[in-house]
DNA sequence: CTGAAAGCGCTTACAG
DNA sequence: CTGAAAGCGCTTACAG
């Protein structure tokens, strides 16, 4: 069978004790003693039993991250970030996708999952703040990308209010004035799209525009959700002259359709987007967007959750944390 | 602390054993003694401990990923379809980044990573066959993307060759006779690039038509690699009337600087790519390409890995899987 | 600084 | 069909 910490023991003659204790960087190791242990470590090319030492220490050195959907863009380059960083302090990342379900938010809230990982990155979709705390069970939960202002949970977020706020502005700046929103219902208040739709109102407002739910398209935040809407929104005859997609796969979505139908981009419709994922640059028109401070999430996120688990951080109130933004204006909204 | 399989024991009045047994399906169980257990169950909330289980019986039911880069949209498709296959035979998947780096690779392939999953799907970009035959270890690994025709291991791939080969006789049907292909040094034959390039040779030779080796173009198999290799051919003079970007990626950014530099495609070069991201479809034009069966992969290779961790299948010579695929023509090369 | 013992919560042979 | 015991390989108190 495998090596295991006996076998070294044996051959540095030492106790188990002893190992274990070089192996968990305990201080007071007579040098000696510590280069015996490495010594046969190393002959007998021991590698230690992760299974075991969780068992034991109840720690599997594993965050949990839950989203809606791996393949979504967003989603994708934020879990790349989050496993970057998060190996940097000796952790790995399992991700578990929702769909952006209830059912299955519930149950990688509550289920094995949980079991498998010292902390939990949730990104809740479907689920509210109350239903979230109240099955969050002891193990730390850093919430993402949801901008739930509430004390009992730590989250990190985007400023999704002011960065949509400086979209808006942004195509209003550039004469455009019937911006259609792409991704939200007209009432919609809760979550990213409640927030961003409430930005771009505030836009309208600071301008002194009046809101036309006729403008607010509620879609999928994929490409096809946002082709649909755009085709939807050119049919029914709403005039409008820019477009503001809610994330940017909807806003390329919505671009591609305008294009195919013989709508030229920014000329006849200005188009916006937010998250500024890889593709946004290289699209044709390539899309002015908003870096919502991905590699900052990734950062304070994973810093905050492993600080939770091995207790460096106090259990005071939520910790709430809003990455910076960055409007980048590229040519489909010049 | 947590309900343990005594604490159900002691509750409906049985041993350990008959739990345990109760818990793995065992068959012949009276049926009222099964019902005692799964009342006591219910009642206490008792979930098994998976680390006390893994530690125990050697699985963890967890499939390793390894793979370059989670963000690169091939990879992020295929993890998010792999994962959902393993679920569905319960089996979570763990993802590890090697950004194609042999040390990376071989770390995965020899560190703690092989620890926590019962077996491996690999995609190997820096290591050759014999690199990965030598430390493989003792798990299964089946071998993915890759086409290594090596009896030692299981592989599931795609039809690298058969499907450059049709993209470029899709071009030359279209009257291109100067075909640029990016990512790929001239005299490549190892990979996915190599086999990839040999297609696009075949169609050439099928055609009558002469290899020129200055049309082709090494780059990174992304969208700034196909941006300035595109770039650095219209800045050489070299002549060309299509370009085939090795995937998807660089085909969408060879594609974007094209535009920005006033060359109209397809009119003026005719675009073609390899994978059939969904951004491929939503592109302006939106591009032609081939999509190499990732459903089927993504179904074969976990079965097949699977099927090996539980002995499902003998341990005779590696199996050869080879998805089926299909040429996607859109705009950008009609 | 180091040791001997206990035990994390399961599954695995081995009995009967 | 079910039970009592052993043990997977560690870490954790507890001693000294």
């Amino acid at each position: 069978m495998a090596v295991t910490m006996n076998d070294v023991a044996r051959a540095a003659g030492v106790s188990l004790k002893t190992v274990s204790n070089v192996l968990n960087d305990y201080e007071f190791i007579r040098p000696s003693t510590k280069q015996r242990v490495h010594d046969a470590i190393a002959e007998l090319g021991y590698e230690a039993n992760l299974t075991a030492r969780s068992l034991r220490s109840g720690k599997t050195r594993m965050l949990g991250l839950v989203l809606s959907d791996l393949s979504a863009p967003y989603y994708a380059e934020l879990a790349s970030r989050l496993m970057t960083v998060a190996s940097r302090r000796g952790y790995r990342v399992l991700v578990e996708q929702s769909g952006g379900a209830a059912d299955n938010e519930l149950t990688a809230l509550q289920g094995p999952f949980r079991q498998l990982t010292d902390g939990l990155l949730f990104t809740p979709l479907a689920m509210d703040a109350d239903a979230v705390a109240a099955r969050r069970g002891s193990k730390p939960v850093v919430l993402l990308g949801e901008h739930i202002l509430d004390p009992r949970f730590d989250v990190v977020t985007m400023k999704n209010e002011e960065a949509a706020e400086a979209v808006t502005a942004h195509l209003l700046a550039g004469g455009r004035r019937r911006i259609a929103v792409m991704g939200a219902h007209a009432e919609e208040s809760a979550g990213s799209p409640g927030l961003r739709l409430k930005g771009y109102r505030k836009a309208l407002d600071e301008a002194g525009i009046v809101f036309d739910p006729a403008l607010v398209a509620p879609c999928g935040w994929r490409r096809d959700g946002g082709a649909s809407a755009v085709a939807g929104l050119l049919d029914s005859g709403v005039p409008f002259d820019a477009v503001f997609g809610l994330n940017d796969t909807l806003a390329l979505g919505a671009m591609h359709e305008l294009l195919i139908r013989g709508v030229s981009v920014p000329q006849d419709v200005a188009v916006a987007g937010f998250d500024d994922i890889a593709e946004a640059r290289f699209a044709s028109p390539s899309l002015t967007t908003v870096s919502p401070g991905m590699d900052e999430i990734a950062e304070r996120s994973v810093g905050l959750l492993i600080d939770r688990i091995e207790g460096l951080k106090p259990e005071d109130d939520g910790v709430h944390v809003e990455a910076g933004f960055v409007l980048t204006v590229r040519e489909s909204a010049p």
